[in-house]
DNA sequence: CATACGTGGTG
DNA sequence: TCACCAAGTAT
């Protein structure tokens, strides 16, 4: 391919031979293509994958997510973060249910959807439609920040992209074009290891030009991380486990959980599991016996939870820091969704035999 | 508009 | 080990 063709041209040519074969690029069902932008927000192509597929042999439509509990909707995304994705994918469905049960073909309309923001409006209209609206991701502020050159801080710069992605989009061929942007993104452009001797647009770069490509994109100063200890109690009573709803308006909202939180100032894990338990259910545990304890990670901060089981001798868990409590058997974990660190403790006990 | 929202992969 | 990253949105 001559460097003479124009920088559109090239990298639909190499989209063309190079794209991945994904479940939603096979017919671009609307309702697919939205699944698909919703859970690829800030998590990677390979883990949505799985996902993807287990959700549509669930939900293959939007009357069928609609018509789901909100439980089931966040038991199916359990593991991928960012669970307001599915509550607000979940309230979206019961919204267009109501309303001719399709995606509308409309940008603004689009909008107006809980979870749905200028990025997936975008991507929607071009990769489910064909229309042509630019996209700008992260794949794609880090391709135009080394086309361009750019010295100062992307995220200072997105008016300037916006505008260069909208005066290169080929009309009439924005589905095939976005995704190849994005695609060459995630697959040639990349952030540590830039592939340029496979790039397609590799004469057109100005950061390869003057070999500043692992400078950018500029990023603006990030923030430390900050460890943090947290202790968690798995009362059993009669063969059931005490479990509690969290809270609409907290982090992982609406998950379950084993009552528990952060170690204070000072404090062992015995003790933070004694007081967070009084706070949080009325009751007064005993007969501490620690579990193990977990690492992981979540945004910013990294948390060493420590997993108890305990005893309460009486008296029913009071809801002070829930919205519901439920006694299940163990064997009945897997059906509620549990965030990351309380999932690996429950995975910890049935690796270790517990309960069978 | 800066910040919160999750998680697992990566070098 | 650890900081940074990944097809953003809501507030």
């Amino acid at each position: 391919m001559p460097p003479s063709q124009p920088l559109p041209v090239r990298v639909l040519d190499w989209f063309a031979v190079h794209r991945r074969d994904l479940p939603w690029r096979r017919t671009y069902d609307p309702y697919q293509v939205w699944i698909s932008e919703i859970m690829l927000q800030q998590t990677r192509m390979e883990r949505v994958v799985f996902y993807f597929s287990r959700w549509l042999a669930r939900f293959p439509d939007i009357a069928s997510l609609a018509a789901a509990d909100e439980d089931e909707v966040l038991s199916l995304w359990e593991g991928l973060g960012y669970y307001s994705r599915a509550r607000n994918l979940h309230r979206a469905a019961r919204l267009l249910a109501g309303a001719g049960g399709t995606v509308p073909d409309c940008h603004d309309s689009l909008r107006k959807l809980p979870g749905i923001g200028p990025y997936t409006a975008a991507a929607i209209m071009s990769i489910a439609f064909n229309r042509d609206y630019p996209v700008v991701d992260a794949n794609v502020e880090r391709l135009f920040s080394r086309l361009f050159d750019i010295a100062t801080p992307v995220k200072e710069n997105l008016a300037f992209i916006r505008q260069q992605a909208a005066a290169m989009l080929p009309a009439g061929r924005s589905r095939d074009f976005n995704q190849a942007l994005m695609e060459l993104g995630a697959l040639v452009c990349l952030p540590k290891k830039p592939r340029c001797g496979s790039c397609p647009v590799v004469h057109a770069c100005a950061a390869h030009q003057h070999q500043t490509v692992h400078e950018r994109p500029v990023a603006v100063a990030g923030r430390k991380s900050i460890l943090i200890e947290m202790a968690c109690g798995i009362l059993v009573r009669d063969n059931r486990i005490l479990i509690q709803k969290r809270q609409a308006d907290d982090v992982w909202a609406n998950l379950w959980e084993f009552p528990g939180g952060r170690l204070q100032e000072g404090e062992t894990p015995e003790q933070a599991v004694v007081r967070e338990f009084e706070e949080e259910t009325g009751l007064a545990i005993a007969g501490l016996k620690k579990i193990t304890a977990v690492r992981h990670s979540y945004m910013h901060y990294r948390v060493t939870l420590h997993g108890f089981f305990c005893q309460a001798p009486e008296g029913e868990p009071a809801l002070h820091a829930a919205q519901e409590n439920r006694w299940v058997r163990f064997e009945e974990l897997d059906d509620f969704a549990f965030p990351a660190g309380h999932r690996k403790l429950i995975k910890f006990l049935q690796e270790s035999g517990f309960g069978s």
